[in-house]
DNA sequence: TTAGGGTTAGAG
DNA sequence: CTCTAACCCTAA
């Protein structure tokens, strides 16, 4: 028990409720993609994307689910060229890096990579043809296209099109947008189905009338395939018959060497029950800790968890552990073999335990908790939004000034970064009433960016500076040779957010059809206005981080008369603000963060598009928080110098192994670690 | 692949 | 111009 009550504790109720709702947008973004409601997807994503902000009890599962997003997100926007995911890729391009990381992650056959990456990039030279920009076209042609024989004659179109400068043909009129999206949807859902959420299962046993149980369909798949899969992820909660159950319940006792009696068990349940009525003992299925188990496992009671794609067995062992206690079983969902799914909740007589059962305090979620706050971005609009559209512009120049000028202006929102390290953004109703009312709500709205801003920062926003083009880059530039002493100054100066390396985006303006930009009114209330695409939150530049590791640097540029050796020093944090300070600091970072990386870019925004692209050749791509706190995590997981693994386990995008070793050594030499 | 020194973008 | 986080290069 101890144990089991420990490993609760190591999750907020939060983290928990938050990774239920993650599950279930993520679930209901799919079926929104499959049944061609763009919009709904888009406002799915952009939920999800508020969601993970907040801490999230992570698996590794979150992160396949996230890469779907990303993946489908982009292929959504995908006929948009003038957005952007990543900087200077087109929206398909971006689609093919995901896909990448995808195949990467989950094994997929070469040739079905291959197939997909080449439908791709040929609907990626369509898009290019119809909208006339036959040069991109020509640089995808050259670049992507595939020099397999069977796609020769097709290059040989595109190619003659292309000089012919010719946007309509029957080849380009013949193929469909929409056709496509849903190919690649079929795609990720024959690599990897996402299970019933949590939530939704619940619901249903609750006997919500209008809960359809179908999990997701996919067309090519056949339904048994479907719902083996959906047991296999573990998640499903299917209510057993006591008969079923009692028989499942040996052969698994068996297997895993559970002494305990169903009769014994059934007992306890319901001595316990009518102890308290409270929910506590549930069948579940455990999740299986995918990676390996680090931590021992306490007591993972739990209920719920959804498994992930194959779940290795490998547990078995460690589950076993946990068996022993008696109101605590654990099944591991086993490969993808028959295993039942049990969780029983209840025993069935009582119909109405069902709520208790719910009861989300129970849950544990399995070992390793990994990360516990995710924070992801990803928006998926894009923003048509007119006018103005917020001037995105702006941002970097109100950087520096966070901390002082912060003050004045609101005080409303917040971004708390948690000192504990998970970061959190609190928005702290800003905005006026406006609508939304409800809590939840507020973030949100961000899908649009401009909302976003605008109700959460309310006013943070130097709007002032929106105007400085970011683009004034100082080109000096050349290298300075003396760089000689100092290296020290390592003052503490966390400083410079990551500035956005572009400027602004630029959202598109038209809205089409397709709907495929949310914009709309943005779901909830929020204030309809525009939306855009770029999710400015979280990222808040290092200060930030620094700030939340309470070594409160300074922010300020001053000097610190740089101490010889810095690194080793700490570098004192002496600006603290104390008092007060925490404000100012705070604000700083709900500055920076609200609009002032834009850009943040492809990192940022696992799902948003950022219109207008840069074209530099390289810009450099601060480190957000969230990405900090993988490395970290992952660091904590797997030591220092496994650059790769950690990589590979946390959804980085546009970083390299290297990267995260230079980012390592960044942030032991600020002390951020 | 990683460690570690050199280079560069870009803020102050 | 200075300074530094992010990047790059390359030996091991």
């Amino acid at each position: 028990m101890s144990a089991s009550a420990s490993k609760v504790s190591s999750l907020s109720d939060e983290q928990i409720i938050n990774r239920w709702g993650f599950d279930y947008y993520v679930f209901k973004a799919l079926s929104a993609f499959r049944d061609a409601d763009y919009t709904a997807f888009t406002h799915f994503t952009s939920i999800i994307e508020n969601l993970v902000v907040r801490p999230v009890d992570g698996h590794s599962d979150m992160i396949v689910k996230l890469r779907c997003m990303q993946f489908l997100s982009r292929i959504n926007n995908g006929d948009k060229l003038d957005l952007t995911f990543e900087e200077p890729k087109t929206p398909l391009e971006s689609a093919v890096s995901v896909l990448e990381s995808i195949c990467r992650d989950m094994s997929v056959p070469p040739r079905e990579q291959e197939r997909v990456k080449q439908a791709i990039i040929e609907t990626l030279i369509m898009v290019c043809l119809r909208s006339g920009e036959f040069t991109r076209a020509e640089e995808v042609l050259l670049r992507h296209f595939s020099d397999a024989e069977d796609s020769a004659g097709k290059k040989k179109l595109f190619e003659s099109l292309i000089r012919r400068r010719r946007s309509s043909h029957s080849v380009l009129q013949l193929s469909s947008y929409a056709d496509f999206k849903q190919d690649m949807l079929d795609f990720i859902e024959r690599l990897y189905r996402v299970p019933e959420p949590f939530l939704l299962q619940m619901l249903k046993r609750s006997g919500h009338p209008g809960v359809s149980s179908e999990p997701v369909t996919s067309s090519s798949q056949d339904r048994q395939k479907t719902s083996a899969a959906a047991e296999h992820h573990g998640s499903v909660c299917a209510c057993l018959s006591l008969h079923s159950l009692r028989q499942v319940y040996g052969v698994l006792s068996e297997r895993y060497g559970v002494s305990v009696s169903f009769t014994q068990l059934q007992q306890e349940l319901e001595e316990e029950q009518e102890q308290e009525e409270s929910p506590e003992l549930h069948l579940a299925l455990s999740e299986t800790p995918r990676e390996q188990p680090e931590p021992p496992y306490a007591g993972m009671t739990i209920s719920r968890l959804v498994q992930e794609d194959d779940s290795q067995l490998s547990t078995a062992e460690e589950e076993e552990t946990q068996i022993s206690s008696p109101h605590r079983i654990v099944i591991p969902s086993g490969p993808d073999s028959d295993d039942p799914e049990v969780r029983t909740p209840v025993r069935r007589s009582d119909t109405h335990n069902h709520s208790s059962e719910c009861s989300p305090a129970q849950i544990c979620t399995p070992a390793r908790h990994t990360q516990k706050h995710n924070r992801i971005i990803l928006s998926s609009d894009v923003e048509p939004e007119d006018h103005a559209t917020s001037p995105p512009s702006s941002r970097r120049s109100s950087r520096h000034k966070q901390q002082q000028k912060s003050d004045h202006s609101e005080s409303k929102c917040v971004m708390v970064e948690d000192d504990g390290g998970s970061s959190a953004q609190v928005c702290s109703p800003a905005r006026p009433s406006s609508s939304s009312s409800s809590p939840a709500v507020r973030r949100s709205a961000r899908d649009t960016q401009r909302q976003s801003r605008i109700v959460l920062s309310s006013d943070v926003e130097p709007e002032d500076h929106a105007t400085s083009p970011p683009s004034s880059r100082r080109s000096s530039r050349h290298k300075q040779q003396q760089k000689s002493d100092h290296s020290a100054g390592e003052s503490a100066l966390v400083s410079s957010p990551a500035h956005p390396s572009s400027p602004a985006s630029v959202r598109r303006s038209d809205r089409d059809t397709q709907n495929q930009s949310s914009e709309s009114e943005c779901v909830m209330e929020v204030e309809d206005g525009g939306s855009c695409v770029q999710h400015s939150t979280p990222a808040r530049p290092s200060a930030t981080d620094t700030q939340r590791h309470n070594r409160s640097v300074t922010v300020s540029s001053e000097s610190e008369d740089h101490k010889s050796s810095p690194a080793t020093q700490t570098p004192r944090r002496r600006s603290s603000p104390s008092s007060g300070g925490a404000h100012k600091r705070r604000r700083a970072r709900w500055q920076d963060v609200s609009g002032t990386h834009e850009n943040w870019s492809d990192e940022e925004s696992l799902f948003s598009a950022t219109s207008g692209r840069s074209s530099k050749k390289y810009s450099r791509k601060m480190w957000t928080v969230q990405e900090s706190e993988w490395l970290k995590e992952g660091v904590r997981r797997f030591g220092a110098g496994h650059w790769e693994k950690i990589r590979s386990s946390f959804p980085f995008t546009g970083r390299t192994a290297v990267n995260l070793k230079d980012r390592w050594r960044t942030m032991l030499k600020l002390r951020l670690v």
